[in-house]
Parts: C-alpha cells; sequence; structure tokens
DNA sequence: CCATTAACTCGTTCAAATCGTTCTTACGGC
DNA sequence: GCCGTAAGAACGATTTGAACGAGTTAATGG
C-alpha cells in the first residue's frame, strides 16, 4: 500500500492540470495569474499547482474533469512513470482493489510517454497478472478478482486498440486461441502488438477448433497467423490439430507463429512453426522483419504484373 | 509520438454541439439554460458540453445528427437505417463477412436515434447472433466465423459502454457467469442495460466459480447479482451451487437477478431469486423498479439519520 | 558530480470563439 | 388577424486558445 502522504503536496504544471480539466494551457494560465488557482513558483519562475489548489478550484469552480486520473494519482505523469520498476506492482495493486481509473493511467501514462505496445504489455500487463496469478495460488486473491481484472484490463486493451493508426488493410493476420484455451488477454495482445507494425491483424476468438481454423486459413489466406497457447487440455489432439493447421498453412504460404506459457520447450520440439515468441517483444520484432519482406515481395510482384 | 484521440468525455462548445446535430448556436445555448442540456462552466464563464450529455440529449429528444464524428460516433445520417426490420438481418451479414464498421452503424445508428439498448439488444443483437448460430448448425457458418463476431460486437459494446453517463456510484451491481460458461456477450449486455438505468454494473468476468461469487457479494454486498447463464455443464452442481450463492445473498440482502438461454423452466423451479429476466428489456425494467425502491430506502434511512 | 540536450514553460500578442442580449422570422391554434 | 412560442441572426464586450522567441527544467550520459 503506497503512503498516502504527499499525495496533496505533489505539484503539477499547467500544462497537466489544463490536460485534467479539459482547458487549454492558456487558459490555466491566465486563472492562475488572476488569482484563481494559487500557485507555488520554482526558481526560475514556472507555476506549479498542488494537487489539493488543483481540486479545490475544479469544486468551487464547478469545472469538469476531462482526465480524472491525473488529479488523483498520487505519484504519476512524470517521466518517472516511465521506468518500469514499481509499475507492475502498483498495476497489480490497482487490478486487484478494481480501481479502473488508475489501471488506465498507469497503461495510457506509459503508452502516452512513447513506450512500444510490446514493452508495456512483457514488462507490466504480463507482470501483473503473473503476479495475481501468484496471489491466487497462495490465497491471496480470490478467481473473482482473477476475472475481474481481466475485464478491466480487455477493456483498456480495447480503447488502446481504438486509439491506434487503421492498419493497412493489405497485410491481414490472423490469429486464434485453441479450443478449450479461453484466455483472451494474451490474444488481443498479440492483435494490438501487430497491428503497432501496420498488420491488419484480427483475433478470431478463444477456444476455436484447429478445424475452424483451417478453414478460416484456407478462406482468407492471410500472410500470418498466430497462435496463443496459454492452456493445453489434450497434449496429442494439440499436436494432431497443430499438424493440420500447418498443413493449411503451407498451401497458403501463411506463416505460423505461436507462443504461449502451455508451450514447453518438450512440446515445442514436436511441431514445426515459422516463429516461436516467447514475448511480445519477440513477436514485435518478428512481425517487422516479415512486413519488411512481404513489402518487398509485393512489390516484386507488382513489378512482375506490371512488366507483364 | 503516438497518435492520441480525443480524451473519453471530452468537452464540446455549443458551437460544436450544434453543428454536430444541425441547430444554431442560439438554440444550443438556449436549450443549456432551460436545462435540458447540463453544461460546465469555464471560469470565465463559457459553456462546456461533455460528449455523453450530448449523446443523452439526442436520445432523449430524437434529435437529428448530421455530423456524427463530432460527438465521437460513426453513423449513417439515413433515419430510415433506424427501422427494426431488417436490422438484424443486416447485422448479421456485416458480422459473418467481418465488416466491422457496418456493425459499428447499424449498433450506432439505433443508439443516436435513441433506441434503448434493452431494445438494441434483443431485437437487433441477439437476434443476430440467434441467427449466426442457426446457420451454423446447418453448416452454414464456421466456428470461427461466430467467434470473431463476438469479438467484433464486444469491441462494440465496450466502446458503448464508454459513451454511457458514469454511473452513480452508490448503486453496486456484481455480476457473472458460472464455471463452464464462456459467453461473455449476455453478461456484458447486461452490464451495459444496468449502467443504463443508472445502475454501477460490474460483470465480474465468466466462468466464475460459485464459492468465489460467493465471497465476491460477502466483499462488496451488492444491491444486485445478476448470473446470466448460457450453459450449463453439470445441473447438480449448478443448482446446489447457487443456493449457496443464494444463501450468501441473502446475508447481504442482495437481489439475485437470472437470466438465460440454458435456465429451463425445468430448471428455474428448482432455484430461488429475486427475479427471472427472459430478455434484457426485462432486466431494465427490473433494474429501474429496483433503483426506485433502493432510493425511497436510502432516502428513508438518511432521514433516520438525522432524526438520530 | 557536472555538462548536454530535449522537452517544457514563460510572458506576450492576437485572431477566433463565446457571452448575454435584443431583434426578426416562422409556425400553429384560436 | 393575433397571440404565444421557438428558432435563428446580429452585436459589442469578454474569454479562450494557438503561436512565438526566450528562458527553465529535468533526463541522460559521461
Amino acid at each position: 500500500m503506497p503512503p498516502l502522504r504527499e499525495s496533496t503536496d505533489k505539484l503539477l504544471s499547467p500544462k497537466q492540470v489544463a490536460k485534467a480539466i479539459g482547458a487549454s494551457e492558456s487558459s490555466l494560465k491566465r486563472w492562475c495569474d488572476q488569482g484563481l488557482i494559487k500557485t507555488v513558483k520554482t526558481a526560475g519562475g514556472h507555476r506549479r499547482i498542488p494537487v489539493h489548489e488543483a481540486l479545490r478550484f475544479v469544486r468551487e469552480q464547478n469545472h469538469a474533469v476531462v482526465e480524472p486520473h491525473i488529479l488523483s494519482m498520487t505519484a504519476t505523469t512524470d517521466r518517472k512513470a516511465r521506468r518500469i520498476e514499481g509499475v507492475a506492482e502498483r498495476l497489480t495493486e490497482a487490478l486487484l482493489s478494481n480501481n479502473e481509473l488508475t489501471c488506465r493511467a498507469i497503461v495510457f501514462d506509459m503508452f502516452l510517454a512513447g513506450e512500444s505496445v510490446s514493452r508495456i504489455f512483457d514488462d507490466v500487463v504480463a507482470a501483473a497478472f503473473r503476479a495475481i496469478g501468484d496471489k491466487w495460488e497462495f490465497h491471496e486473491a480470490e478467481v473473482y478478482q482473477e476475472r475481474c481484472s481481466c475485464q478491466i484490463m480487455l477493456r483498456l486493451l480495447h480503447e488502446l486498440r481504438s486509439h491506434q493508426v487503421p492498419p493497412n488493410p493489405s497485410c491481414v493476420a490472423l490469429g486464434a486461441t485453441i479450443e478449450g484455451d479461453q484466455y483472451v488477454l494474451p490474444g488481443t495482445m498479440a492483435e494490438i502488438v501487430l497491428r503497432s507494425v501496420d498488420w491488419d491483424a484480427r483475433l478470431l476468438g478463444t477456444s476455436i477448433p484447429f478445424d475452424s481454423m483451417v478453414k478460416a486459413v484456407e478462406t482468407h489466406s492471410p500472410e500470418l497467423f498466430w497462435l496463443s497457447v496459454s492452456f493445453i487440455e489434450d497434449e496429442a489432439a494439440f499436436i494432431a490439430g497443430f499438424h493440420r493447421l500447418s498443413a493449411a498453412a503451407s498451401k497458403t504460404k501463411t506463416a505460423i507463429v505461436v507462443g504461449g506459457r502451455a508451450l514447453t520447450s518438450e512440446i515445442r520440439t514436436r511441431l514445426s512453426y515459422s516463429a516461436f515468441c516467447d514475448t511480445m517483444r519477440h513477436l514485435e520484432e518478428f512481425g517487422k522483419t516479415m512486413r519488411r519482406q512481404t513489402d518487398i515481395a509485393s512489390q516484386k510482384s507488382r513489378k512482375t504484373r506490371k512488366n507483364a
């Protein structure tokens, strides 16, 4: 539990407060100069607004708060938020206490700070859910808390996704989880990571039978198909199904990418795929490289077509 | 570096809203002053309108929307598109062909036209998914298409949810699906419906063991707990678990609401609950009535406290 | 610890937007 | 016709927000 002290004397810049309450920086500065908001000044003459002052102003003026997390977080929006240390722990805490605003603040602060989604997912989101899983094992967290955390995170992921630039429709990637695997978060994160490197990635959904994946591959001929494997019910069936998928993919020249904690190295030796990704960063790298190659290939084929 | 779009409840000026709905700025100002549109004011006295307020006004007054993008909505301005007839079929088609934009337009058209979310869900979304289920039975649709449709719809639901007016945190409702039931859409729709009638409704998640629901009820003491039952693995276990949940709920004075296609009347006779909802419209009605009673009760208790 | 550098903030100016108000126009009922 | 009501245009006074060069802060890398 982070100490509550200094939550009230935390200082914000006019720009931050402006963003928090949905006004322009100019107006904020004017209101400060008019005395509507009391400010502290730095040695160099910059205005600094204590959080409690900002909150008082909001209450007195009945002003709206557009980005509440800026005013409610104790230590964030500094460049420090960029530092990974402690962020995963804070996210864990926020998820377990059902504090969606704080979760949002943590994820979006990193995103806005220019952190790649793959890093956010690997170092913060995945770490937080590992921690929640551990707590559950030691009976320090309830199943419903874990599920509820997934709900919160899924909403955040969808919001993040909606902020991404619309993908280039020329490069289609499809993804799925296998039958019996209900973990939607890893697949969704993979989708977002691939979209961040300009793939038109679409997660088909969770718990999809291999034969239906085969149909999807045959119908859409994606350049890439990713399989997120968090849980394997029947190992033999998995391997057999995977081979059928592999066969279909080789016909459509679809690259198969696999990942997920259920894929032990023992199992992996019995599969054949284009790439195995331990982390979202790996997936991002692979996605990038493959896009480059695909671009070159499509340029060539365009040239060929032009020549013909 | 990353392109950030507008925040969730952005503030709009009267002029922007006027443009969005094709009215004059003067009229907008009058409507604000009459209280038809709630506004917040800047320190300098300028009116600012939250997006969700603008949406609420449009929906309640059944006002036309000329430029939906200002309200961060994609919609056709075609008023004919709002008729229910044929909409479910169009949605089915759009879902199966993976046309997310069309799906979005269909849903948001109805939403902007003032259709209640419960009607949209009952008559269009549920109908579309029934149709998809039928097609699957007759081998006219693949499993992956159904799953992919769920993904699309879930994204739309989350977006819809983000445009609702922020809920009154005083009235908490929790919801879940039982262990083995992976259908997230009905539960999410229930959440949105309850939020539309001012409940602070939160879906804990899918596939939650009864004992964890009991923990959630004991921890949060919600006024209402809803159970969406699309699939029952083990009938005896279900009934036993439900009784445990019932017992916990009666201790915290939590009303239990059940719904879902797996609850045959035969099973229902063996359960005891506050309400069974066949449709989202039923749930909305029940939610409304119960809120009224809760409000009265809390007023009374406030009075009592005052007298004491 | 200090220098470097990128990002942020300062104070100012100015155009555009908004305020409250008044006036004109349009529409429907009696 | 005439009244009441609602919509929209017009207007001077005020507020807001974007832009700018100069100066400050703080993250980074010795």
